[in-house]
DNA sequence: GCAAAAGTGTTTCCCCTACACCCATGG
DNA sequence: CCATGGGTGTAGGGGAAACACTTTTGC
């Protein structure tokens, strides 16, 4: 993703000009999800995996784009810009506390419109947006799930695609180390909501990782029947798209390193970027399976993508932090499935920090069950 | 200090100035040292405790600020500027890919000149930064302690104190996960080299938490025997102040939320800031103790310091990361003190993610010793 | 009754810490 | 020799995962 000189424009950026861009994030449905619009105007700034540059071109109607857009000279911080970007483009409403910087994008190129554009990124949190999206400016707007965002044929506009994944790592790290997982709550919530935040947002499905490696096993193995010289091809092609998108995710850990960018040709970064959507179609494909109504007697969503922690254990990992949660004494409510026992109701408590942390293990447990002793 | 008001300006700002700031790192006599400037002119600006603005006050002979300057429009991405800012002002060289990107700052009103400044914040590492500062540029350049820096009666100007919290946050952040700590040493290295580095970086002196509380304890005791309700009231005061430079920790973890400052009285944050200086004093004060240099049979400072991991787990720790280290066959090194045995030496391995991630323990290890079985 | 989810209890085992010990060097 | 730091071995305890089991609801 090197975006070097535009090669067609002769005018050089005259000035600065200082945006926001909101990932709006949400829950719904076991899912992920992101508020995403479509910008008015018949061209769309996407990048070219053939040239590796960010160029106008026609819109196509799955051009989608982050909202966001310039902070005003006075008067306006960052955080206010954002929030008020953010309810112009979808009425989503939220507080500045909801809102956490991600990083700056400034690379030269990254807009290919007049001037220069550097963008500062936020994440916004709420357990439940309102989804109807009145505003006569929001009309364009919407949610979708990150998976489907990601793969094609929905394309983002500029960088925001690699925006959101920085947004999911950060969201993660903060995940273990803050409460921040409680803004995704009601002010009253139970162990099963709160363990629910962290198991959407941990999904392997944003995670390509150890846990991914399996799945693009099941792949091999269930494409074995058929031509297996070009399924092996396949599956070699996408082990390195794997270990690719590994390395994006350490990528995520740090904010977007321009040079970083710089440094790889655009060649290497246009194959990557193919292997990359395949993958990311094909998790998406598994997300499409999975997230069907279950028919009476079938695996739950939940369970078919292998959501679940140990609720036992999440349970007392999420007691034992000082300040973490508190419970409302005498207080149940029923679990949103309908059936269950009730559970208790916790608020949120006193706490900014979480001591220890609630560290979700990244790697696939390990196969060695007991070698012999 | 008596400041007068900032007389309300007329003049609103007309455009967007996008600059970078570089915190540039090194680690010198077990001390962390950062690198400084005193810029030009007559007028620092400075944050004062009083109003809680920042505000141009003449300049005085120990004001600092971070090297950093105006990103170029055309052709230079943000990394870039802050290599060439970095070099321009303390001729120092880095590789872009040794710097990685802190975060934002834009608060309105976070430099008080014309315009409005929006600031994007590096850090860059280097085992030994060439210390002449030859560059005529640079005659104004020097590495300090980071301590130091930060305690009376240095100022830095802006918000240049909360951004070298902020970097030596998200340092420790990418230690732990990344080999980031590998560009604070040589090509070839020890473990001994390379845990020095965790060691210092790691140091309860730039992480004010539990291990600071007993810090705060023994100061209690040595106060006990002078006034007693005022070194009580003292202590009070401090134990606060820990606290809050905890939070301080937390908040540290995301890059600087604009509106927090705006949320927090300008008379809250004026005390806070008193506090926290006191509390940074100290230990300053402790470290001036600990680094000088030890009488022979005198404790050597790191010990002093407490700063020492157990070598031995340390070095099995790193050893199983796959990917982090790799042994140079046969080579081996003196260690920088002249005695004990040669030491293996290492290079650097190729993962870009350490997995599992290099914990360091935050938290006091428990007096739990074995409470009789 | 049965499925589903919340809790509680318990066992096992891994990993991490701490410590003891030996090795190799310079002075 | 001894002090110093590198490196290996090992016992023990804390804690997390795994699992069994009870409880309470809706259907």
């Amino acid at each position: 993703m090197e975006y070097t000189a535009k090669p067609a424009t002769n005018d050089r950026p005259t000035r600065f000009h200082v945006a926001v861009d909101v990932v709006a994030l949400t829950i719904k449905r076991n899912l992920l999800q992101v508020a995403v619009v479509q910008r008015e105007g018949s061209l769309s700034c996407i990048l070219d995996r053939k040239s590796g540059y960010v160029q106008e071109v026609p819109r196509e109607p799955f051009d989608y784009a982050l909202p966001g857009g310039h902070v005003k000279l006075n008067g306006e911080n960052l955080i206010q810009a954002a929030c008020r970007e953010l309810f112009e483009e979808t009425s989503i409403r939220v507080n500045p506390e909801d809102l956490v910087q991600i990083g700056a994008y400034g690379e030269v190129g990254r807009d290919p419109r007049p001037g220069r554009t550097v963008s500062i990124a936020f994440v916004a949190f709420s357990p439940d947006f309102a989804s109807p999206f009145a505003g006569s400016d929001a009309a364009n707007a919407k949610f979708m799930d990150v998976v489907e965002v990601l793969a094609d044929p929905n394309r983002l506009e500029f960088d925001h695609n690699q925006i959101i994944r920085d947004a999911i790592s950060r969201v993660r790290e903060l995940m273990e180390r803050t409460p921040i997982a409680l803004k995704f709550c009601d002010e009253e919530f139970t162990l099963g909501d709160l363990r629910h935040v962290y198991e959407v947002m941990f999904h392997h499905a944003y995670n390509p990782d150890a846990e991914t490696l399996r799945f693009a096993d099941r792949i091999r193995r269930e494409d074995s029947n058929s031509d297996s010289f070009a399924a092996e091809q396949q599956i070699h092609v996408l082990s390195k798209a794997f270990m690719e998108s590994s390395k994006n995710e350490l990528m995520m850990t740090m904010p977007m390193n321009d040079m970083r960018m710089g440094l790889s040709s655009g060649r290497k970064m246009t194959r990557d970027q193919d292997v990359y959507s395949k993958v990311q179609n094909l998790l998406a494909e598994e997300y499409r399976r999975a997230s069907r109504v279950s028919t009476p007697g079938e695996k739950s969503a939940r369970e078919k993508m292998k959501l679940s922690f140990d609720a036992a254990n999440f349970a007392r990992k999420a007691e034992v932090i000082e300040g973490f949660i508190e419970r409302v004494p005498g207080k149940t409510r029923h679990s949103s499935s309908g059936t269950g026992k009730p559970a208790q109701v916790y608020r949120r408590g006193k706490a900014e920090k979480l001591d220890p942390p609630l560290i979700i293990p990244r790697r696939a447990t390990k196969p060695t069950k007991r070698p012999a002793k």
